[in-house]
DNA sequence: GCATATTTGTCCGTATGTATA
DNA sequence: CTATACATACGGACAAATATG
């Protein structure tokens, strides 16, 4: 929302004062760059939601935080609606603002959506000739990704990110921004799922090798067989999914 | 956001105080059952763009609605941002908020969507039992207020509404609540669209006889054909639409 | 080009209702 | 019942962008 001069020093009512950060969390309000605080703030919280330092269900209480960033109460709650909107986190009436945690129905309904829409993207490239740069990349990072993270404590979350570059790659085929954009959020919310599951590497090393599959399908043509596996890929790894996510409750 | 006991009284900090509306305004905001003011204003603003009170391209003076609704600027700019996030009005850094004007390429992005999506969800029906009591009711409301609106100055936007009731109605078959917000908000993007073209109503007559056909097709469980049709529905209208929205500029 | 007025953008503190412990 | 913390709404202050003369 902000495109002239950068965020220059742009403080409205005073009372600010750099004084020294109490929780540790001030520093990485440091680095700039934003449009606004309150995005700011958000990216913040995103980040940390998405390593997994702010676990499903744990509440974020806004006393704490504003003072942790010397933000208003306002300006961190506006950046809770920019998170809440996005799914990351969801507002308890009366309660505060607590990390989303998805039920198994919200599982299943992303599921559902997803064997919708995927397949359906692969099928309409029928009469089509697309760039399928992108789609291959993936599946090789995906694939590197998976040899790297073989040792005992690895980067697994690089092969994660790889995987789902691998089906967002494929949903910008359909060559519709706001296609893209509704991907972008459902891939959003399962990945707080994915820090709930434990196995989380296994997972995504189990469906590593079925990327290239529907890829080479792809590429030879066989589109009714590619959107196939897409469709089984998804049942499997629903059913995958769920299992892991109830018993991990 | 609310879920509690509605809105009773609410009334923050005072000031308020019971005068007459400024320029006619005020009147609508005197009907309850909203959970914040906020989204009382949305609503309104909302319905009187699409009503095309407010066209496409008019500039929303933030200080002529605060005062005019007898809110405070902060409370509006709220409203401002729940209409932003579904694409009513837009943005413009150091201008204010204006009535979206979609372009074509974004009438094109739209129906791209859909051509992916609604044939998806009509072949994806293979195999459940389904209630198509909606849509049939759909369908027929649509007959109805085609016949309703013969007249010279009828009722056609009862027309559109069933219309793209027919469409909500099929999309809710998926049972996936996440896609049925994403056509909603689809749905009401194109409404956008359908008050700068001119002969609307011709234009939900002329595809109001489709919907019935395709019904009828899913029911007798063709569901390969049902898609095709709603494919070539889909196309037609883009075709049509664009050529409308090309000319009314 | 430049100075000024207007409007928006951002942030703040506070008041009051309300849900929960 | 009381205390605490959150939800909503308001008005004010100042920076920044735009429009205007």
């Amino acid at each position: 929302m902000h495109s002239g001069t950068d965020n220059s020093t742009g403080n409205g009512a005073g009372s600010g004062g750099a004084g020294s950060d109490i929780e540790g969390w001030a520093e990485e309000l440091a680095r700039a760059g934003w449009s606004s605080k309150a995005e700011h703030v958000a990216a913040i919280l995103r980040r940390r939601i998405a390593e997994g330092k702010h676990r499903p269900d744990r509440r974020l209480p806004e006393d704490t935080i504003s003072k942790g960033l010397k933000v208003s109460r306002n300006t961190l709650r506006e950046a809770f609606r920019l998170l809440a909107h996005e799914g990351a986190v969801e507002h308890r009436h009366g309660q505060g603002v607590f990390v989303r945690r998805l039920t198994v129905a919200d599982v299943v309904d992303l599921y559902r959506l997803r064997r919708v829409v995927q397949p359906a993207v692969i099928r309409d490239l029928k009469g089509r000739t697309v760039d399928l740069g992108q789609v291959r990349a993936a599946v090789e990072a995906s694939e590197a990704a998976g040899l790297a993270a073989a040792g005992p404590e690895s980067d697994w979350s690089a092969l994660g990110t790889a995987n789902i570059r691998f089906h967002l790659a494929l949903t910008e085929l359909a060559d519709s921004r706001r296609l893209d954009d509704l991907m972008n959020r459902v891939l959003a919310e399962l990945r707080l799922v994915f820090y709930v599951a434990t196995d989380v590497r296994e997972f995504h090393m189990t469906y590593s090798t079925r990327n290239r599959r529907i890829l080479e399908l792809i590429e030879a043509g066989a589109l009714a067989k590619a959107a196939n596996e897409m469709t089984a890929y998804l049942r499997d790894a629903e059913r995958d999914l769920v299992q892991r996510y109830s018993t991990a409750l």
